[in-house]
DNA sequence: TTTACATATGCGAATATCCATATATACTCT
DNA sequence: AGAGTATATATGGATATTCGCATATGTAAA
């Protein structure tokens, strides 16, 4: 016996577009690809979709482990799973940088959103 | 004016995402990508299911532009449309590259079906 | 501990998607 | 023309997805 801890199963095709088939989660997972990593907040205002709704796209995402999250403070960062097979990683990253005016009005939501919260380096949070 | 013929609309990440998330037609698309082309009863054959079905995922694959068909004699092949942007083509042909389990059963099918119709290229049918 | 703000979740309603069956169309061969 | 095979579509019902609203939880500052 050498795993001590649950191996998560590896993402199937299937799973990753029936993920990105919504465009709510479709913005969410591009704009976060190409940011690095956003707040619900901030993910809110680009998107200008209430709250809820994007909390709960992003939590589906979350349990896919399609994004890892972490908080700090009152707020709850999100970002592209690292370990995420390369085939998909090549999947997202293609499908935003190949397609700017997907991403082009979410930017300037996002630039145009007063006091965005401080960043801090998740190592020294 | 300078343009005839209508342009179709090029694929939009949120499309092609829709499209692949059906396990009906992302096997067909993935398959098909592969083995170069296939008529409506290998694809039968090849993922067990009853024609209608197959035929119906077909029918909105070609109608959104993926897939295109062409008619010999009884049968219809379906192939990739090569026109598609690239960024869509390397997302379908990343996913079966790097997901050889998929397919291998549908493959299987393939070469045990009996009296698979002759090929003849599409130039000199 | 009270207030304020950020995020998450429960729930019923509206909507979209998928399916199997039956049937229509198209082609081939006799 | 008629029979046989391949493919396409129409229809109605089952299932799944998404949504908005209300509310719960978690954190920070007063």
């Amino acid at each position: 016996m050498h795993i001590l801890i649950a191996e998560p199963k590896p993402m199937t095709p299937l799973q990753l577009f029936k993920l990105l088939a919504d465009e709510t989660r479709l913005q969410c997972v591009l704009l976060i690809a190409e940011q690095g990593e956003l707040c619900v907040c901030e993910l809110t205002c680009a998107l200008q979709q209430i709250q809820p709704k994007i909390s709960r796209h992003l939590a589906m995402l979350r349990k896919a482990q399609l994004l890892l999250d972490r908080r700090q403070g009152q707020w709850v960062y999100y970002r592209l799973n690292p370990a995420l097979p390369e085939w998909a990683l090549s999947v997202i990253n293609h499908s935003w940088q190949h397609n700017p005016a997907l991403l082009s009005p979410l930017q300037q939501n996002l630039c145009a959103m007063g006091e965005r919260p401080e960043r801090a380096a998740s190592c020294c949070a």
